[in-house]
DNA sequence: ACCGTGAAGCAATATCTTTGCTTTAAGATA
DNA sequence: TATCTTAAAGCAAAGATATTGCTTCACGGT
């Protein structure tokens, strides 16, 4: 029988907020353990029964950080929404705390769960941008060829090639998704 | 001064066969440290003061065993080439274990020079392909639009949804990176 | 052949991780 | 509301790993 009220919760939220404090406060890399359980107000076995080691349960806070907070901006045309998306996806995750985030999401990630996650946020914010163009009656891409044409690149160069990101490249990346496309009715 | 040879290159070639041997044998989860150090014939602390800590190792053998043994087969034609490669990309780094050497190389890699390394060879390998087409006075991309339309998607997928992924997807990526392109001189 | 030096070895210490057992409190039942 | 059940937390001891000062070794230069 599942829980989800009462102690446990409070356990995990006090949890939580150890480490983003912590993080904060003296850094990732000098995280630990009984740091965080010190700072949570919890013994250390509690954290290594729950979560199994530091790197699950940091994968656990950064994907609720990556979790977007509010649905897309709406600017009148799947072309302004998409580049307002795409750029500020970018600088969300480009930045060195962003950065951060998507490595310890997909690090701590035995069964590939969080990473999923991850990537179900995204798909579903391009999901109700492509569902507004719909109903605008333009002529929509699918969610699939944004992530391959969009997500896919600023992704790979964050996680691979970190150098030299800016804006204009998702926009460049957003234009040539959407190519031979305007036109249609 | 640097030593690239001597002792210092026994130790960390013994450390890496350490490292390849135990993954295959007790798996990468039950690796640790003083077992590497172990079976290299070498101290615990050699190891700690060389790399910082165990995954940083792990890092470093997943670079190693990333990087691409010969230059891509020659087909004869830009899109021949590129399919191949781009299959046999896949095929290498979809795999259980390639999955693992890329986040190992992702993982212990604070200055992202690892995961840089990694872009390195697939562009390198890339060249050569597009090297060859220009000889061949093919219309040829540039790389990047190669590593954006190709390579991306799949380490997208690769990270983020591991989840039916086939040599299709790669071909069916190739094509449309080169489309518009078999008519031009 | 002999230094100088960077890296490895050793060993003591500090820290983290694991685990068996006990205690707590959430939620169900009456 | 009192009681019961049980998943989860606490505690503490044992085990394993990480760190570090000092010593020893051997490569590369003279």
């Amino acid at each position: 029988m599942v829980r989800p009220g009462g102690r446990s919760a409070r356990v995990q939220a006090s949890v939580h907020s150890a480490v983003r404090e912590l993080e904060a406060e003296v850094g990732r890399p000098a995280l630990t353990v009984p740091l965080v359980a010190a700072r949570a107000g919890v013994t250390p076995s509690t954290i290594y029964r729950r979560w199994g080691d530091l790197q699950e349960l940091l994968s656990d806070v950064a994907v609720e950080r990556l979790r977007p907070e509010a649905p897309p901006e709406d600017h009148g045309s799947l072309s302004a929404d998409l580049r307002n998306w795409a750029e500020q996806f970018l600088d969300e995750m480009a930045s060195p705390g962003g950065r951060a985030y998507i490595r310890d999401a997909l690090l701590g990630d035995p069964d590939g769960d969080n990473a999923g996650r991850c990537s179900a946020y995204a798909a579903e914010q391009i999901g109700i941008i492509l569902g507004r163009a719909t109903e605008r009656d333009e002529d929509t891409p699918d969610a699939e060829t944004v992530i391959d044409r969009v997500v896919a690149p600023i992704m790979y160069r964050i996680l691979f090639r970190p150098d030299g990101l800016a804006a204009a490249y998702a926009h460049r990346l957003v234009g040539e998704a959407l190519e031979r496309r305007g036109t249609a009715g």
